[in-house]
DNA sequence: GAAAAGTATTGATCTGGATCAATTAAATGG
DNA sequence: CCATTTAATTGATCCAGATCAATACTTTTC
């Protein structure tokens, strides 16, 4: 590769980005887009396991995810980790580190992912002039609320077969969304992260992963999972398949 | 009271609210509050049961609370209330609508209480114009986020205990930054909506608070719940060794 | 102001999933 | 490549908190 390529290696436009219907262009005017492309700063990916913010730093960039997958979480002062959430690419994080000024969690990659960062001070300053942005941004925060809300309902209602069929559902579907097949996946966190999101033991969830093999909902063989069975692993879930079949 | 003094009742204006330096208008100028102001609705008090908003409706307006306390809530499928959070004067309500276009909960008030309606798509012209108003709803809905991370921890990391030594002390904290007293005060919610926000069913909650009682962290008679010992219900929201048995 | 409905407390029992323990499998790195 | 660490599975045991049950108290309604 030639060593002009190298500097430009990572420079995928937002104008021709493949996820850019799931980012925040959504809304946008061509004209649009290329004010938000010029602020975007996109620099090597990250590799598995680096991070890409920490608890504490001064906060400056959100992140929108071009691909790979991340997950978020907090380290209390007892030193327990609680993942917060697991980021496909499209999805925007460090939106909670806006109000005090810091990262109150850390961003780390479950696989090499590239991420762009957006300084916010500037993607506030095109939001005052762009309103399909600013409308953009409070959905995205919107959105982001009303998903907790339905993890506080799965955290507290709901029984452990019942979260670990609502999570695949829920990964299916955003898996889909983006293009990829939504019956068939490649798991990029450990069963161990998928516990601790879900507030269960490491042990339940490989448990109930056989169960659900057994019981011929999926079929999984170590980090690849294949949907057999949707409609009851959706059932099983207590979420009405809210997205129309027709996806593969 | 006169007949003209009755249209004007409720007419508390944003500049000489009480709670407006925890409300929207907190960075905002004397005249930018003027602007604020002027699209703000105020109508009668909502009394104790009676909805602000129900789950479906039409998405037009986020509410900001003067006085008294709301709960807000979902209610799944199968028809089981998940409490998704408790609000005091200066929060603002129904920022999980804006995705959707329409409300995806309930919410009603806990007491009789004065709401500020806000219709969004002014308040989102609004700030447009003013960088102000618009950091501040961006710091708002963070926040939200951001809060709603830290009750994911405690639902899946905390013990019953920890929990409700959790929401007590986190309840005490806003009612004093209300400027009333955070020692002393009155749970506008039944115990089986406590039980229902943090994961808990009704009588681990009544034990609790008995438990809290003979330990003399809290006195409690009924909703009124006075904190005796702030520094060890503080640590046991907090921090806590689970080797170290001694409780009976 | 009596009846009904909702709320709170306390005790007894049961159970889902945590914890402990052991083994196997898969990454990672020197 | 082998060695070490990390991840996953499966079995056995245990317990925090749910559920069931009974009573009392409090608020609402007619």
């Amino acid at each position: 590769m030639l060593k002009q390529d190298l500097s430009k290696k990572y420079e995928v436009k937002c104008q021709s980005c493949s996820i850019s219907r799931l980012c925040l262009p959504v809304m946008l005017a061509e004209t649009d887009i290329e004010h938000l492309d010029a602020i975007v700063q996109r620099s090597r990916p990250l590799r598995k396991s680096e991070l890409l913010f920490s608890d504490g730093e001064k906060f400056e960039n959100v992140y929108a995810i071009r691909s790979g997958s991340l997950k978020s979480y907090t380290i209390s002062e007892d030193g327990i980790e609680q993942i917060t959430g697991f980021h496909l690419p499209g999805e925007i994080v460090g939106l909670d580190a806006i109000n005090s000024g810091s990262h109150p969690s850390f961003a780390k990659a479950l696989e090499t992912s590239a991420i762009c960062a957006i300084p916010f001070d500037k993607l506030e300053e095109l939001a005052r002039s762009m309103p399909g942005l600013q409308q953009q941004l409070f959905k995205v925060m919107s959105q982001e609320i009303r998903e907790d809300q339905e993890l506080m309902m799965l955290l507290n209602k709901k029984a452990a077969d019942e979260r670990l069929a609502a999570f695949i559902i829920n990964l299916s579907q955003r898996f889909g969304r983006r293009g990829l097949s939504s019956s068939q996946f490649r798991l990029t966190m450990t069963r161990s992260d998928i516990g601790n999101y879900l507030g269960l033991a490491v042990e339940t969830v490989s448990r109930l992963f056989t169960k659900f093999q057994q019981n011929e909902l999926i079929d999984v063989n170590d980090k690849e999972v294949s949907i057999s069975d949707a409609e009851a692993l959706s059932s099983l879930a207590g979420t009405r398949c809210h997205f129309v079949q027709g996806e593969k």
